[in-house]
DNA sequence: TAATACATTAACATTTCGTTAAGAAATTTT
DNA sequence: AAAATTTCTTAACGAAATGTTAATGTATTA
């Protein structure tokens, strides 16, 4: 029965690193212990977890960008951050980031515990069929979203910034369907309002602009939905 | 931005309920407030929301109360938990129940925020029940609710309309059968009065014009009670 | 036939979208 | 670390889509 969830706590103070590791393991947790945002990445990469517990406040690099770091390789998995009291911004640069849950130091170790626990049990792993395609051919383009390229099949390559990459990508796995306004904003910009909402409209228009060299392509608006790219 | 996502807070102390909704009804939630638990379990009866807030410490019926009470009706809406001081215990309880997080008070109202965003943005909990048909064939047409597309079978289609899709969804899923007018009126105006009943008759007509492509198709009405879709 | 309910068109108000451009912010190059 | 480049956000504004209401006429019922 291996159903013990691994976490990866990335945490510079060795002894409540320690601590902490201690006790989560006698919680059942299996857990990777770095001491700086470097190592942490590097963790990050060679393993699966579960979970990531991040300390902001790290030599080297802080708990936040490493956290963006994740989030660029992968978009699912739970963050919980840790904070010194009263840091209101990194918590909210958290959240932004897409943060699942913080914490502030000092806490305890219970609720920690219970909120691990919230966390994990609410997502039976979401993504689990979701083999990351990130090679697609529509109409005369391939479009290769690992490298941000899209090549036309009788025309130059086109390098795609993160931004419209995300967007392009999410349209192309909904292909010829809605992608809801909504879903892209909340998984692209982690946010849905006026502002966001106008900036996704600027990306709709530069994919546009790419995508007119296959004229049987259209990405047309469902109006107050969202997009859809489709092929007539 | 449309499709305000709905928030049940259940408060007893009436300042602060009251300034806590006009917050959360500032940033595009639709909030309904309930000054006690007995009330709170009322209205999550009565209507659907996607997220409740619940003040722990409250007469006649507490916060935890009220929670295992809305668990046992529902096991996935996300609930937030506002407690007075630090009472471990309290949070510990909540989270037993199944809470997603909680907010001791006071609180900063921009986490509150950032925390009901981070929780209603991991979007798969709601939507799992029931898989929505959306495309329906009827007479000569295909009809994709989804996309808002009715499409003639040998004719060009038409993009519809929100409450010109929602009219013409309700009508063929009461093919041949009556749709009541207050049924209707309710569910896609919100209201059944004399200027949303001539709203309707309006759309009647649009839908009427679209479907007499297919001269078999008919939405008769049905004096004082509604209208109904049939093909003769 | 009077009262009520329904049908249709058109004018208007509101919301959402498309696009360009300016300038912040981040990243890369020098 | 300064400069150049790329990326992203925000503003502005016109265009398009949507929704409401008024006005007027027709059908149904009592």
């Amino acid at each position: 029965m291996k159903s013990n969830k691994s976490i990866l706590l990335v945490e510079d103070d060795p002894n409540f690193g320690r601590i902490l590791k201690d006790y989560l393991t006698i919680n059942n947790y299996e857990v990777s212990l770095a001491v700086n945002g470097i190592e942490g990445f590097e963790k990050f990469n060679r393993s699966e977890f579960d979970l990531c517990i991040l300390d902001i406040m790290m030599p080297f690099k802080d708990g936040l960008t490493l956290a963006r770091e994740i989030r660029e390789v992968n978009d699912a998995i739970p963050l919980i951050f840790l904070t010194a009291k009263n840091l209101k911004d990194d918590v909210l640069k958290g959240y932004k980031i897409g943060a699942d849950d913080y914490l502030t130091k000092p806490f305890d170790s219970e609720i920690l515990l219970a909120k691990i626990k919230s966390i994990l049990n609410r997502k039976p792993n979401v993504n689990v069929e979701e083999k990351d395609v990130f090679e697609f051919d529509f109409g005369d383009f391939n479009f290769n979203s690992k490298l941000r390229i899209l090549a036309h099949n009788k025309g130059e390559s086109h390098k795609l910034s993160p931004k419209e990459n995300q967007l392009l990508k999410m349209l192309v796995l909904n292909f010829d369907d809605l992608l809801p306004r909504d879903i892209a904003l909340n998984k692209i910009w982690r946010d849905a309002n006026y502002f966001t909402s106008r900036s996704m409209d600027v990306y709709i228009a530069k994919l546009r602009k790419y995508l007119e060299k296959d004229t049987s392509l259209k990405i047309i608006n469902v109006h107050g939905e969202g997009f859809r790219l489709m092929q007539e």
